[in-house]
DNA sequence: GCCAACGTTGGC
DNA sequence: GCCAACGTTGGC
């Protein structure tokens, strides 16, 4: 099983839209970047991922989705209509791709950015990279366990 | 709203 | 293949 970490604006799609769709399911659309998209092909169902809110006070990690299935077909991306179209791809050539996540945990506490910064177990983390905006990357197991664990502390170290 | 860092595009 | 110009991301 691999850990992966995924990027949402809250005032586009947040934790707690996702808890209200059905199932608690949503699918993983508009990547639109070929690292990030190579990341969701990668994915297997059963792979948990951070959920982290981007551009937000305070951008955090606000929990965990688990993915519910792999990559297929993006259609936003032939929707004339949508925020995401892009005049390359169509069904025959789609070449953008997403997956389905369902919620697995809200976070009793967030983890914002700059606590994140201090921890040294996660000194490796993509996120934390100067410039760093890759929308899909991999976690360690280590640093997924050690946000968790962050998450469930009681106090604020 | 600003702007640094980044990815993509397209002229050459 | 180089690289300048451009558009986007995302912290602040």
């Amino acid at each position: 099983m691999n850990h992966w970490l995924i990027k949402s604006e809250p005032d586009v799609f947040s934790i707690r839209d996702l808890a209200k769709a059905k199932r608690k399911t949503t699918h993983w659309e508009g990547v639109r970047n070929y690292q990030a998209r190579n990341f969701l092909r990668a994915m297997q169902v059963g792979d948990r991922a951070l959920y982290y809110h981007s551009n937000a006070t305070p951008s955090a990690v606000a929990g965990i989705v688990e993915i519910v299935r792999t990559a297929y077909p993006d259609p936003t991306a032939w929707d004339k209509t949508s925020d995401y179209h892009d005049q390359r791809a169509s069904p025959e050539n789609p070449v953008w791709s997403m997956v389905d996540v369902q919620l697995v945990e809200i976070f009793q506490r967030e983890i914002p950015l700059d606590e994140l910064r201090t921890v040294k177990a996660l000194a490796g983390m993509e996120l934390l990279r100067r410039g760093s905006r890759l929308s899909v990357q991999p976690v360690t197991a280590a640093q997924f366990r050690t946000i968790e664990t962050l998450s469930h502390a009681k106090i604020r170290p």
